[in-house]
DNA sequence: CTTGACCTTGACGCTGCGTCAACCCTCCAT
DNA sequence: ATGGAGGGTTGACGCAGCGTCAAGGTCAAG
């Protein structure tokens, strides 16, 4: 007769292992000595071979049980669905394993990659840091809402670069949001920039955005992560407001012109 | 203002899983509104975002939040890290689907298919189904402590079952064992024949193991896998005994007659 | 008799949430 | 004003498969 230590060593497992087991219910108690220690026979080794190969095959202890009563053939479909299980749980590791893979080769953020190459171009334009930073964190956003749209957008995005207004708006930005000061007349020049490229978009029709254009959630929160990087973009909301424009990301004429607010 | 189910919901997660991150600070808390709401901004959007990218590419929990501050260069050190543990998981889920077809394909017991076919040669010769059990059960014993020898074992015992008086012995066991009688008779027979075949081989030069002689457990585990499974096997024992032989499964000549044991 | 190795039960820890439970808040229709 | 639906809140257990203390009792050897 064997003690549980001599057992688990025999099999290969450890005794707390065999100790779940008799927990579970899936490995029968055996008979006590005198002294409470549990005692094995040669019939719980044969038993505790079988579960650890259906265990080492990747067969959850809870199907052990009934694998082992089962006839052929329940076995053999158990077998199959297992298998199946197992196929599935390789396929989503090797997903993973693709989607880290990106998360190195990128800028670190799994944005797209006309994203990463939009933002790298707004740093050649001289953008600071900060700014995109935030366009970054914006095009997150859009990303999570329509991932399969953002790299349809991204060429003209980087086209727009060329328009030396935008250029210059961007400069500007980065000079304000890149001093603690609260430069108001800077502001007021970014905001006509701004109102005059929206204007001339307006004109040309290129602000028709579709149906994205409905899901007001995704703007607002560009918008409000702006508000939330520096306070100064509500005064800028507010610029844009007198001049007839709501929003920043995305921008819409309004009918009749809002009172400038407090 | 978002509550936690329209975060949750432009994520792409679950209330449960949002508060979870809070729990183990991945998250930071946003603040409440008066009635105890939290209420978060589009930062947290964009936070939430960035921790179920690296969460979906297998990342646990407990390293996204360094991840997520760390430079580069430590950033791609982590990566790399967690890929290669990726790969390892992979690797040990292809093996059980391997082991898993094995099973499905064998005996559905994992035995080498030399100990298959030997088993089958078993039923061939008319052996009881209780005793092949028995075998198969003994078998499991021996792979489980020598995995690697096994095979080169079989083809041995298959040539073996060519012998008559194996033939006979085998035929002998099935009677006894398959009838609930305790048929004394049979069992002095069955001694009888398995004695002459211990002879035969101990002169023969063919009982001897080698090393694998040395560790008794095993085959101390078969004499008492084959007393469980019918207590008459200890009457053969003896009988075997007073014929000079101690043990079943592995024949040793006894120095001096023992007495036969009451 | 002591020491060290082994046995016992009981209980918490890990991962990433799912799923009650029991209760509070808000908004809308009546 | 009220009631109900559909939010929100904290707290706690459950899942798989054991690892790892904790706080003892037991056994074999020196």
């Amino acid at each position: 007769m064997l003690t549980i230590s001599q057992l688990a060593a025999y099999v290969g497992v450890t005794v707390r292992a065999v100790r779940h087991y008799h927990q579970i219910g899936l490995l029968p108690e055996p008979g006590r000595d005198t002294s409470g220690y549990r005692r094995y026979g040669a019939a719980a080794v044969v038993s505790l071979i079988r579960i650890r190969i259906l265990a080492n095959a990747g067969v959850p202890l809870s199907r052990i049980g009934q694998l082992l009563e089962a006839d052929a053939s329940t076995f053999a479909g158990a077998v199959e669905e297992i298998d199946r299980q197992l196929g599935d749980e390789i396929a989503r590791l090797e997903a993973s394993r693709k989607q880290i893979a990106q998360l190195a080769a990128g800028d670190r953020l799994a944005l797209p990659p006309e994203v990463i190459t939009y933002l790298d171009r707004l740093r050649d334009i001289g953008v600071a840091e900060r700014v995109v930073a935030g366009e970054r964190d914006g095009w997150i956003l859009m990303a999570a809402r329509w991932p399969d749209r953002v790299h349809e957008w991204m060429p003209g995005k980087i086209a727009q670069l060329d328009d030396p207004q935008l250029v210059r708006l961007y400069r500007i930005l980065s000079e304000i949001f890149e001093s603690d000061t609260g430069d108001d007349a800077r502001l007021v020049e970014a905001a006509d920039i701004l109102a005059g490229l929206a204007e001339q978009a307006y004109r040309s029709g290129e602000i028709d955005l579709g149906e994205v254009g409905k899901d007001d959630l995704p703007f607002d929160l560009l918008d409000a992560l702006a508000v939330e990087a520096d306070p100064r973009v509500e005064r800028l909301l507010d610029l844009m407001r007198e001049r007839g424009w709501a929003g920043l990301a995305r921008l819409e004429r309004l009918e009749r012109l809002a009172k400038p607010s407090t």
